[in-house]
DNA sequence: ATGGTGGAAGGTCCA
């Protein structure tokens, strides 16, 4: 079972760009973040026809929406309004043979580090803190976490730990929530089980250095995760069972984020 | 200390 995660930053402007990719990469599911389109806008044809007609879209105009298509079918399809702010951040599905996957879109937290002066920041935290008490629950269940999460959690999932520490997607409280709800949830860092410690991981690079590839200031804010009945699964398929799409992010017209891959043997 | 770029919407917000 093939899983690709992809901040996909409008699905619409992309279209073309997915059902390439689709072609190349023959994910069996395929999660997308920052789809920036209602659901009845999500373009669900072009989805059918390159194989992936099972649908489950969380959409919302202009802003966020996260949807999951795949070439398998998609059950007990659930949306949860995080924070209760009516914002389309969540979807999950269960695959077949049992596990359920969380396609996820975390606030990005604005600028300032502050949740006194700055409520972006606040509502991420917040975010975090649910997400935390959710999945505390069935931890021992079969459960993959995948999206655009916006926390570089790790010293060497961004360029400098030390000249980030005070920006926003690396500062110790997330990193500390990100770590909390890893352990609270019983997940597993396959990128981290797979690749060293010291070893740089970005699925991110800002659109403002137009030398993103040599300058390589990137930030890993993508992520797939599992629970423990799953490592086997997701450790069996090899050290190229987890890979992130670098070469996407130097297509024409790219989105700022890199797919990111898992294979489970399953 | 600042600005750099991109998407959607619509004359600005968000990343």
């Amino acid at each position: 079972m093939r899983i690709i995660t992809w901040n996909i930053n409008s699905v619409r402007l992309r279209i073309d760009s997915v059902v390439r990719f689709l072609e190349q990469a023959q994910p069996d599911v395929l999660c997308l973040q920052e789809i920036k389109c209602h659901d009845d806008q999500f373009p669900a044809k072009a989805f059918a026809k390159a194989g992936y007609e099972h649908i489950a879209v969380n959409g919302q105009k202009a802003y966020h929406g996260v949807a999951t298509v795949a070439r398998v079918p998609l059950e007990d399809i659930e949306r949860r309004d995080y924070c209760s702010m009516g914002d389309a951040r969540h979807v999950a599905v269960t695959l077949p043979g049992g596990a359920r996957l969380h396609n996820f879109y975390v606030p990005a937290g604005g600028d300032v580090p502050d949740p006194e002066t700055n409520d972006k920041f606040a509502h991420k935290l917040s975010f975090m803190d649910e997400m935390t008490k959710v999945f505390a629950k069935g931890k021992t269940t079969p459960r993959i976490i995948v999206g655009d999460l916006n926390i570089a959690p790790e010293e060497h999932d961004v360029w400098s730990h030390k000249q980030l520490l005070k920006v926003v997607s690396h500062t110790p409280v997330e990193t500390d929530a990100m770590r909390q709800l890893i352990k609270g949830g019983g997940f597993i860092d396959v990128a981290r089980e797979l690749h060293a410690p010291e070893e740089k991981l970005f699925s991110w690079w800002s659109y403002r250095s137009p030398k993103w590839a040599e300058s390589n200031k990137g930030r890993r804010l993508d992520h797939i995760w599992v629970t423990e009945p799953l490592r086997e699964a997701a450790l069996a398929a090899g050290p190229d069972a987890f890979h992130i799409h670098r070469d996407v992010r130097g297509w024409e017209k790219p989105s700022d984020h890199a797919p990111v891959r898992l294979d489970l043997a399953v």
